[in-house]
DNA sequence: ACCTGAACACCGTTCAAGT
DNA sequence: ACCTGAACACCGTTCAAGT
């Protein structure tokens, strides 16, 4: 999979061989079908992999900071791949798990429990009074993760590469947005 | 360009193959290379023609309602497409805009000139006192389109079809973002 | 049981030949 | 000048043969 993840991060998705990734991974063509049934299946592998490491690093976040640090933070990490290049990797798991059933069924239940993750943090800060309490904890969740990934593509189309922007572009949103009304 | 989109659409861009194309337009592969010089190209000449049909519904809906009421019913516009099947599509195309210069010059440019166009609608609406004046008319412009494709393409992701939720959605974060300050 | 890699089926693109 | 479509180069996937 580290493997994949090189030649993809190379050379993206559609453009990265099959025989590339088995000579990255020393392997022949038909030991990775072993492991992997598709190409798409590689992607979603590498997808789900990637969004539970963030998990992880989101919840010791919203711990010691607020609310909105955390998903700052988790901004950060997501900003920077696209900072690596990995903008039109993203725009393609995205499409395959659009159209790909199978990717899309296993993909959905990871990020189903990253919603779920966000969701109870959200509950927290509403009811500390740091957030908004009159917003839908699942909508809300819903919307953050849509816009920030919206964003990041947006910007990578746009060939505008600097973090720190796309941060403080996301959080001057995410403030306004869960800002508590009067 | 008819007879691709009616292909793309009915199996995907990577899915649908040039052959597809040529028989639903009655033209030969030599003859479809003299008017797009790639498969990649095609997706590009697509792409910018949808987005001139958009700018001209909004330009008038600005001027007749607030600047909120046009943003949703481009938005409306927008998640039809995506009822109608066609996310995958829209991850495609940003994915080829990410990955390929040729494509993304172009459609860039197009994007541009969307964006001046919802620029002045929204300084105007600032002079109006209908949305925040503290806001960059330039980041706040990018900063929706980027939370509008992102939605869009998280619930098409999520298997979401509703357009009338993704409309409520989008307008309860652009109405927050936008609010004037006290 | 597991791996190898040649073979297969398929697709984007080109270009010599035709009109 | 413009079009045709066979041919080319290439790639994801499979499976008979090997260990």
């Amino acid at each position: 999979m580290d493997a994949a993840i090189a030649c993809f991060r190379r050379r993206g998705f559609h453009q990265a061989t099959m025989a590339e990734i088995c000579a990255e991974a020393g392997i022949s063509a038909g030991a990775l079908y072993r492991y992997f049934s598709s190409k798409a299946d590689i992607i979603g592998a590498i997808a789900e992999d990637k969004r539970g490491e963030n998990d992880e690093a989101f919840k010791r976040a919203a711990d010691q900071h607020g609310f909105i640090e955390a998903i700052c933070l988790s901004a950060r990490g997501f900003f920077d791949k696209f900072a690596d290049g990995d903008g039109a990797l993203i725009a393609d798991i995205l499409s395959e798990a659009i159209r790909d059933d199978a990717v899309s069924a296993s993909l959905r239940c990871t990020d189903q429990s990253s919603v779920q993750i966000f969701m109870q943090a959200f509950r927290h800060a509403q009811t500390r009074g740091e957030i908004d309490a009159t917003l839908d904890p699942e909508i809300a969740t819903n919307t953050l993760f849509g816009a920030l990934e919206g964003i990041g593509l947006r910007r990578a189309f746009c060939r505008e590469t600097d973090a720190d922007e796309a941060i403080s572009q996301f959080r001057a949103l995410a403030e306004r947005y869960l800002e508590p009304r009067p």
